[in-house]
RNA sequence: GGGCCCGUAGCUCAGCUUGGUUAGAGCGCACCCCUGAUAAGGGUGAGGCCGAUGGUUCAAGUCCAUCCGGGCCCA
């Protein structure tokens, strides 16, 4: 794969109209087919990498004082990679290979996160054990060591994709969050915590299967919602102490679903901005006045007459009596009040909430708010009642429903009663409905880091910049205490043991300190390990046994930087050398993942950001727009990419879209076959250009370094270089930036520039048959050499595939001292005396003005072969007139025209016109605006040209100068004008015989070549030109042109009237038969 | 229900921070050119009530409000 300089030999060409060359004449480049098979190219390229161990010794070859640190942000360790990996992998990528080059050493060590709910999930699925209960009497340790195991095979999967794609990292020494050292890390975290006081035991309000007895998570309270049957009751609670607004003996209406909840009331939520009714209703002759939303009276009242209207905030604080008085004690402590809730609807129910603490996540949380720190819980593990509701204890709370129902009915207490048909929540193992709960749970007193997170959030980079401020910073300030604790078998241990007599707590931070208590030193820290480690608490001797509960995997992924470490026990100077990270990436929704969780901890910890810089990308949607779905096939298979254009074509398509602006991407193919299309093959197409005419040129490296300096070049040539020094200062500016996705956009320029202008405008002075001269020739190598080297070193962190050949065809096969990979090398810092802006400028001036003649070509259907005498380029912009003056063969020769001329008036060409300058006049003349711009609009050419000058002009009473209007020039009916901007050009379309007879001239040229292409020729054959014909204008074009036609088409004799010329060729004049005859 | 984001040409996206009157690019499509990069290359053209409505302003794709559709996270 590799171009060896060994094969060049015999094609080398000694034209015999040129001067000998000064080297042997041998190139030490092979030529390389203008076609390439990316995907075997890139496989080719990782055994390249394998065999120079290209990966570690891209580490190893930087500085070891010089670290730049990367965090690997773990994927779970089930399922297969999907986009979102491969994007993810890419920026990881990407960002230390740039790192890299710039001559840092960056370790980047692959992570795993292997515990959490997904790998239990699988592992249920696989043993055919569903819930805590099944789990238990399968035996904890027999379960955890499946999971154990599943991990371990998922990782082959990820091996070959991550490889495949060309991201480097050290996926052999991974870490893994089910590791011992990771795990006593992590104890240690825990225990830092809890030192702080940061640690405390409450109560969370969770689905809870009584079916399982156990609670679930909200994954798992999701997977089976059923449509089904359930009481719908409004319930009157009489008001006993009330206020200015709400008077003794009213009622408050509430409504529920769950009557067996009821008993366990101990507020009443209203909206404080909902707007109340009291509703007068007569019913068996009694009249009541009864309050909820105004909005649901009709619904819910329909008969009632509402007297009066308050809104919530005026309804707070009136007391109530509950339906079900049990635990009427606790109104001493501020129960069976109406308190201030949030989100309260009013479009079903009442509008007022009943509230149970023990049973609503909401009324928990409303209750705390509000100061009340009661709990009432009546329903036993397995779903009944207790003894602290007499009237149904040891009933199933759902079966007590019709009990209570009658019981409130006796008391009078029931507005009305239903039943409602809705989706609720069932245990996805036992089937039996859903309740929630509140259960015992650990907290992280985030509350209490707040203002700290969010100072310390200012000091990382976030890209893009708005997620910092707006997405995290908001998620920060409205953070609560984090429930860190959950009731399952396969994670890391709360490490905290819990005397059964005493209540006595004690956090461990390591194994040693486990061992002191117990005498015991396990080997693993998982829960089946360590459950039956208990010691004699100190106080009272009981036995110390640790909670059952293990620490949510955030908890562990946050920890990361420290476990994967196994910090402070191991590596502490290491640690404290590399934290925090200079760089971490991750999507959009690890805002409230890994990013926080990584905040948390090292403010806690550290008082510390524990990253740098955070570039956050965007979700991968379905080309339809919709999540990307298995089961409807809406994405194409990764290996088909892989396949079919590359991994470099799929990276730069996924860093050079909305994606690096954490906006969604609709991942389309056609986008990556694009990158192909527009990118890949052209770079590879130039270097095949060069490596082809290097070859036939005989031009080897001794060449290239006797080409003239590039100061000494001509003008396309520095152009070309000043172009390049602008995009890689524009590219370093960019990555020192982390914008990644401000990359690849400037690069398809510099791709445009160097194909479509600079080899193109170049490309007969690589052809040394040409009528050039050699330092001519190799300043065009050595430019397009060096262009090519430099941008390939540009573009090596995104495409490391692509320029890695390039490296190696263009460097290593012809310089023994090149480094081995060209990720090995540095990257690009911008020459800055390279760089000419007011060249670029001037050819940018005349690009355009090339491309408004080409405009003028075609409408007037005027082949590009046909001469022309003349380009006329109005302008009075003095740099115009510059530009076209000092780049006047460059326009000449483009659009095939004898001179091009430039005027500063413009005649009968062309009339100004011109429209106010809003941007300057709209904040000067305000309203007047309007008056002003019709005015603008009727001033004649003359008036506009002596504004062009620098004169004014008044328009409605304001005077206005060149700076205030926007003029454009309009072509006059009747002429051959393109205009735009500050300029105008005309084309004098006029045709002559000496014009037509040079035309003709050049379409003969083209015929030989097509005939040369036809006998399949070498480029630099020599020939033989017959020719015959009748046509007058040929003989005269052949007559006037033929040494022109000779040296174009490599004829060393053309011979008139010849008998052997039997192809017809077709000019568009009389018929033309030409013989092509090889000689050697 | 809340926070954040997206909605511009058939498709994928610029432009929105800092409002300025002719809204750009690429792909696709149509037509043309070139034929010494050739299973390439170049040019030209058609194609848009800028998601909807209301507001601010001399002026709105751009700012504000509401709504609709989609996404992520949270409830």
């Amino acid at each position: 794969m590799t171009a060896s300089s060994a094969g060049a030999d015999e094609t080398a060409s000694t034209a015999p109209d040129q001067p000998p060359a000064r080297s042997d004449g041998r190139s030490d480049f092979t030529r390389l087919p203008p076609t390439i098979d990316l995907p075997a190219t890139e496989q080719a390229i990782l055994e390249l990498w394998d065999d120079i161990d290209a990966f570690e010794q891209s580490v190893q070859q930087r500085p070891a004082d010089d670290e730049y640190v990367f965090y690997d942000g773990p994927p779970f360790a089930n399922g297969t990679p999907h986009y979102g990996h491969l994007l993810a992998s890419t920026t990881k990528d990407v960002v230390p290979r740039y790192w890299t080059m710039r001559g840092h050493r960056i370790h980047r060590r692959w992570g795993w996160d292997t515990h959490g709910l997904p790998v239990e999930m699988k592992v249920e699925e696989a043993l055919g054990v569903r819930g805590p209960a099944e789990i238990e009497e399968f035996g904890v340790a027999a379960f955890n060591e499946a999971c154990r195991a599943l991990v371990d095979q998922t990782a082959d999967d990820w091996d070959y994709v991550v490889r495949r794609l060309g991201r480097w990292v050290d996926m052999d020494h991974p870490y893994r969050t089910m590791d011992t050292d990771f795990m006593e890390s992590v104890w240690w975290v825990f225990d830092q915590l809890w030192d702080k006081g940061l640690v405390y035991r409450s109560v969370k309000v969770l689905p809870y299967s009584w079916g399982a007895t156990t609670p679930l998570s909200n994954f798992e309270a999701n997977l089976d919602y059923r449509m089904t049957d359930d009481p719908s009751i409004v319930v009157r609670m009489p008001v006993v102490a009330g206020n200015d607004t709400v008077p003794d003996g009213d009622d408050l209406l509430i409504w529920t679903t769950t009557p067996w909840t009821l008993p366990g009331n101990l507020a009443i939520g209203a909206g404080r901005d909902v707007t109340y009714a009291r509703v007068r209703v007569d019913d068996d002759g009694t009249t009541r006045h009864q309050w909820l939303a105004t909005d649901l009276v009709e619904t819910v009242l329909p008969d009632g007459d509402v007297v009066a209207t308050a809104s919530g905030a005026d309804l707070l604080g009136v007391q109530y009596q509950p339906p079900f008085d049990h635990f009427g004690e606790e109104r001493d402590r501020g129960a069976f009040r109406v308190l201030a809730a949030e989100e309260v609807e009013t479009d079903e129910g009442t509008g007022l909430v009943h509230m149970a603490p023990a049973y609503g996540e909401i009324d928990f949380l409303t209750l705390r708010e509000a100061g009340l720190d009661v709990l009432i819980d009546y329903v036993d593990a397995d779903g009944r009642f207790t003894e602290l509701v007499p009237e149904v204890a040891g009933v199933n709370i759902k079966e007590a429903d019709s009990t209570l129902l009658r019981l409130l009915g006796d008391a009078g207490l029931v507005v009305s009663s239903g039943t409602i048909n809705h989706s609720y929540p069932f245990c996805y193992r036992t089937g039996t409905p859903l309740i929630y709960k509140a259960v015992p749970t650990w907290f992280v007193e985030v509350t209490k880091l707040r203002d700290r997170l969010v100072e310390l959030n200012h000091d990382i980079h976030w890209v893009p910049e708005a997620i910092g401020e707006a997405r995290f910073g908001n998620w920060l300030e409205g953070a609560r205490d984090w429930a860190v604790s959950r009731n399952r078998y396969w994670g890391s241990c709360i490490p905290v043991w819990e005397c059964e007599a005493c209540e006595r707590q004690e956090c461990l931070g390591s194994i040693d300190e486990l061992e002191e208590r117990s005498g015991q030193r396990p080997d693993d820290l998982h829960k089946h390990v360590l459950d039956p480690i208990t010691y004699p608490c100190p106080d009272c001797d009981a036995t110390m046994r640790r909670v059952p509960e293990v620490l949510d995997c955030w908890f562990e992924s946050g920890s990361m930087p420290y476990a994967q470490l196994h910090y402070p026990f191991d590596n502490v100077e290491q640690f404290e050398a590399t934290f925090p990270a200079e760089f971490i990436s991750e999507s959009l929704d690890q805002t409230r993942g890994w990013f926080y969780t990584l905040h948390v901890l090292s403010t806690a910890l550290f008082d510390s950001p524990s990253f740098r810089n955070c570039v956050v990308s965007g979700m991968i949607l379905a080309e339809d727009g919709r999540k990307m779905s298995k089961s409807l096939k809406n994405y194409p298979d990764p290996g088909h990419l892989f396949d079919s254009y590359g991994a470099d074509a799929l990276r730069a398509y996924m860093m050079d879209s909305p994606l690096l602006r954490a906006e969604p991407l609709r991942f389309s193919e056609a986008g990556v076959r694009q990158i192909v299309r527009t990118v890949l093959l052209p770079l590879w197409n130039v270097v095949s250009f060069f490596t082809t005419y290097a070859e036939a040129d005989g031009v080897s490296m001794a060449d290239l370094a006797e080409a003239p300096a590039p100061a000494d070049r001509p003008e396309i040539d520095r152009w070309v270089l000043s172009v390049l020094q602008s995009l890689v200062a524009d590219v370093n500016r960019e990555m020192e930036g982390y914008h990644l996705n401000r990359v690849v956009t400037p690069v398809l320029g510099f791709i445009e520039d160097l194909t479509n202008w600079y080899v193109r405008r170049s490309r007969r002075r690589f052809w040394r048959s040409g009528d050039v001269e050699r330092a001519d020739t190799l300043a065009a190598f050595a430019t397009l050499y060096e262009s090519l080297t430099t941008f390939a070193r540009v573009l090596a962190p995104v495409l490391p595939f692509l320029t890695e050949h390039l490296h190696q065809v263009l460097e290593v096969a012809v310089d023994d001292d090149a480094p081995k990979s060209i990720h090995w090398t540095d990257f690009p810092q911008a020459d800055e005396s390279l760089i000419d802006t007011e060249l670029e400028s001037a050819m940018a001036t005349v690009r355009s003005i090339i491309s408004m003649g080409r405009h003028l070509r075609t409408s007037n259907d005027l082949r590009v072969r046909q001469p022309l005498r003349t380009l006329t380029v109005i302008t009075r912009d003095p740099d115009v007139a510059a530009a076209v003056a000092s780049h006047a063969g460059l326009v000449t020769d483009e659009l095939n025209v004898r001179e091009v001329v430039v005027r500063a008036d413009e005649g009968e060409l062309v009339s100004l016109t011109a429209k106010p300058n809003f941007r300057v006049l709209g904040p000067r003349l305000g309203a007047e605006m309007g008056a002003v711009a019709g005015g603008v609009a009727a001033l004649s050419h003359e008036d506009l040209a002596a504004v062009a000058d620098g004169g004014t002009v008044e328009v409605a009473g304001h005077e206005l100068g060149r700076d205030d209007l926007d003029l454009r020039r309009d072509p006059n009916p009747g002429t051959v004008v393109e205009a735009s901007g500050p300029l105008a050009v005309a084309l004098d379309t006029t045709l002559d015989r000496e014009l037509e007879v040079e035309g003709l001239a050049r379409d003969l040229v083209s015929r030989i070549q097509q005939v040369r292409r036809d006998l399949d020729l070498d480029v630099s054959d020599r020939v033989v030109v017959g020719w015959a014909s009748d046509d007058e204008q040929v003989r005269e074009a052949f007559a006037r042109h033929g040494d022109q036609i000779a040296s174009e088409v490599l004829a060393v004799e053309i011979t008139a009237d010849d008998p052997t010329a039997d192809v017809e060729v077709d000019c568009g004049v009389g018929p033309v038969s030409v013989s092509v005859t090889p000689v050697d």
